[in-house]
DNA sequence: CGCACCATGTAAGCAGTTACATGATTCG
DNA sequence: CGAATCATGTAACTGCTTACATGGTGCG
């Protein structure tokens, strides 16, 4: 699934800029998907030109003028075709994992600080999905079962951490003391 | 951290061929990295023309003829440097979790399939780190680690899924009956 | 006055995927 | 004899990231 047919699923829960989707894939979505501005306008122009999305001007007091697009019937069906037919994948590309695989080749200093710089983020994340249950852009069972998913798997791989980082270092520490 | 990067780590725990690597790709590293022949090939290209790899034909029986790399001292430097200087970046495109979101926009049946493939590609995943760890490429706590935190997160999210998704299912027929 | 936020876009470049192209051997 | 495995590569394409370009408003 590319960004075009991520927006066209933010757009289906209401009208939005390009900036305020781009605010929806920092928080809400920021758990399983990334787009940032570069992806998030062309794809907008193109659904626009496809007919999948209408755009109008708004003007705002005090503020810049923005573009406010909206889904369309056939951007509608495109969105729920795309839904019934993708496969549910789910790829992950983890530099973190690659540093304590090759652990034995760092300092017991950088791999303790690579695991508390995880567990930092972990807990940003965490708190992101805290605070999007508090103030819901859209109530669905769907958003709250993901929530709790995201949620029970980064509470395991912090936990896991916890409990493992100190075998960790100490091998580390004993083959140091080996070379 | 690139493929390039990737596939000097996977050369500093020994020699091997393209073929080898990218079956160290599909079995170790598939939990958090992927690459396929079209990046892994052009990857060992470049390394051996900017001399971080060695590179020589061996002939075999039975067998077509394989081009066996083998890190050198300046690749060896080169992924030290690149562990060192890494952020612990952990991001994740899941497509399962853009599916589960837009729940309310699918059939119970269709969500429930999707709930399903998702558990079957865990189940999968699992059975690959168990049978890594029965026969360890390389028997480091750095291996053992991230196996741990790979089954511990992976099994938290089957768990999740099998305690919520008669929830999100009957949730989801509610609101077909409404409707 | 400077920073952060609101707001929209373009263009170049790169990394990686997919498909193509080839061919030997082994096993059922 | 066909399928799977071993084995290496290229080329086109796609999709995304990064950097560039611009400019108004609000707050401390």
């Amino acid at each position: 699934m590319d960004v075009k047919t991520l927006c066209l699923g933010v757009l289906s829960m209401g009208e939005a800029s390009g900036y305020e989707i781009r605010k929806v894939f920092e928080e809400a979505f920021s758990h399983f998907y990334v787009a940032g501005f570069g992806s998030i306008y062309p794809a907008l122009a193109a659904l626009a030109e496809e007919g999948h999305v209408s755009c109008s001007d708004v003007e705002q007091a005090r503020r810049p003028a923005k573009k406010v697009y909206r889904i369309t019937p056939s951007g509608q069906a495109c969105f729920r075709q795309a839904l019934a037919s993708a496969y549910p994948h789910h790829r992950i590309r983890s530099d973190f994992m690659v540093l304590t695989v090759f652990a034995h080749l760092q300092t017991p200093e950088r791999v303790s600080e690579v695991l508390e710089q995880r567990v930092a983020e972990i807990d940003q994340q965490l708190a992101r999905i805290d605070k999007e249950r508090a103030a819901p852009m859209a109530n669905s069972p769907g958003v709250e079962f993901t929530a709790g998913y995201a949620r029970c798997v980064l509470e395991a791989g912090r936990e896991y951490i916890r409990r493992h980082r100190h075998e960790l270092l100490q091998a580390l520490c004993a083959q140091e003391v080996k070379s």
